[in-house]
DNA sequence: TAGTGGTCTAGACCACTGG
DNA sequence: CAGTGGTCTAGACCACTAA
C-alpha cells in the first residue's frame, strides 16, 4: 500500500484549512466523507490527528473548527528546528562510574561521551552531552552523524526527561558566551527501547538567552 | 449511553494484564475482540489509548506488550499528585501593568492575584502565582476552591508552558525553606480556551529539592 | 502459511444543540 | 427537527514476520 488514505486525507484538509481564519468551521465529517469519497472512519482518523496536532478543535455538538495559529500544539524540546546547525564539539571514551549504572552496565565498562552544539543565528543555543555504551556504538552506529539523527528518532524510543535548574557549570561559560553565575536548565534525557533496555542518556543544557523551552498540550 | 464500551473494554485489559510482567504478550485483537464480545475495532480504540498512555507497545507483526512500568509514560507538570495539599498563601486584586497584555486586557483593568502553595511531607513542593481578571473570577468562579480546581482541567483548555530558569525569588525563600541563591525552575503556563481567549496566567516556581519535573514520551 | 497489527468500508444508533 | 460529533459493528484486504 502507498501512503495511507487517512494521512492523504489530512493533506487535503491542511490545504482547505490553509486560507481559514481562526475558529471558522470545517464541512462535518460526513460531508467531507461525500467530498473526497472515503469513507467517514477515515476523515475521522485525519481529523483525529489534526485535533491531536491542536490544528482543529472539535465542539461535540456543533462542528469542527479552526485554532488560532498561535495556539497549535508546542513542544520545543522535541520538535525539529529550522536554521539549526550542529558542531561537534568533542568526543572520548573511557569508564565513568557516575554514567555506568544508569546505562546499566558494569562500571568497568567502555563509555562513549559526545558533546555538540547547537548554533541558531551564530549563537549557541545549547550543547548536548550524550553517553552511551561504547559496545553499542560499535555495534549501531556507523559514525558521529548518525548518532545526532539517533537522538531525533523520538518515536523510536521511550524517552525520560527531567528538568534541572543549575548554574551554567564553568566549562560551557566561554562556550556558551553567557554569565558565570547564570541559572540555566538542563535536560536530562533517558532514551529506552520500548522494551526497556537503556540505550543511551543524554543531557542538554539551554542557553536561556537563544532558546526558550516551550511546551502545550 | 453509559460508559463507553472501548472504556470498559480498556479497563478489562487493565485487569487482564495487571499480573503480567514486563514485555509479555496480550492477546491479539481480534481473540480480545472474541473474549469480550465487542468489534475488533473497539478493542482496538481501547488498546490504543493504552499505548498511547505508555503502558501497552505495539510490534506491527508480532503482537501487543505490556510495557516495563518504569516506562509507562510520566508528566510531573501535569498529573495529579497524591498527598498533597494546597493552601492559599493570600489574594489581591489591583492593576498589574505587566500582566494585563498577557492576559489580553487594558492596563487598567481589575486583575486578581492568588498566591498558593501545595505542600508533600510537610515540604512545599511548589508555590503558584495565578492571575485571572477580576471580571472572569466574578462571572466563573464561586471561591478560591474552584480556581484550583480549574487550573486542573487540562482538557478543557489549550495550555502553553514556558520553562524560566531562574534564582529563586526572595519572598519565597522564607516560604519555600531553601538557600536563598538556588537555581529554580519558573514555569509560565498560559491557559486559553481553544477559541484563544485568554482565562488566566499562572507562575509555579518549583523547589527542586522536593519536586523534580519528569516528562516522557 | 498462519497470524499479527494497520487500514478501510458502509452502514448504524446515540446525545446533544441550535434554529 | 435537522445536523453534529461520538460510538459501534461485521466484515475486508494489506504487508510483514516467525515458524
Amino acid at each position: 500500500m502507498s501512503r495511507p488514505l487517512y494521512q492523504q486525507v489530512k493533506s487535503k484538509i491542511l490545504h482547505k484549512i490553509a486560507s481559514l481564519s481562526a475558529n471558522s468551521s470545517i464541512p462535518s465529517e460526513r460531508a467531507l466523507s461525500l467530498e473526497f469519497e472515503v469513507s467517514r472512519m477515515t476523515v475521522r482518523k485525519a481529523i483525529d490527528e489534526l485535533v491531536d496536532e491542536g490544528i482543529l478543535y472539535r465542539d461535540k455538538t456543533r462542528g469542527t473548527f479552526v485554532s488560532n495559529k498561535e495556539l497549535v500544539r508546542k513542544n520545543t524540546i522535541d520538535d525539529e528546528k529550522e536554521n539549526e546547525t550542529c558542531h561537534l564539539l568533542y568526543m572520548t571514551h573511557r569508564t565513568f562510574e557516575e554514567i555506568a549504572p544508569i546505562l546499566n552496565v558494569p562500571i568497568y565498562e567502555d563509555i562513549m561521551r559526545i558533546v555538540g552544539s547547537r548554533q541558531r543565528a551564530g549563537e549557541i543555543a545549547n550543547i548536548d552531552e550524550i553517553y552511551m555504551t561504547s559496545a553499542y556504538y560499535r555495534r549501531e552506529v556507523e559514525d558521529i552523524e548518525e548518532v545526532f539523527e539517533l537522538i531525533e528518532r523520538k518515536k523510536d524510543f521511550r524517552i525520560t526527561k527531567t528538568f534541572i535548574p543549575m548554574l551554567i557549570p564553568v566549562q560551557f561559560v566561554n562556550i556558551m558566551n553567557i554569565p558565570m553565575d547564570a541559572p540555566i536548565i538542563m535536560v536530562k534525557s533517558i532514551y529506552r527501547s520500548f522494551s526497556g533496555e537503556t540505550i543511551l542518556m543524554r543531557k542538554t543544557y539551554y542557553n536561556p538567552f537563544v532558546e526558550t523551552i516551550e511546551i502545550s498540550n
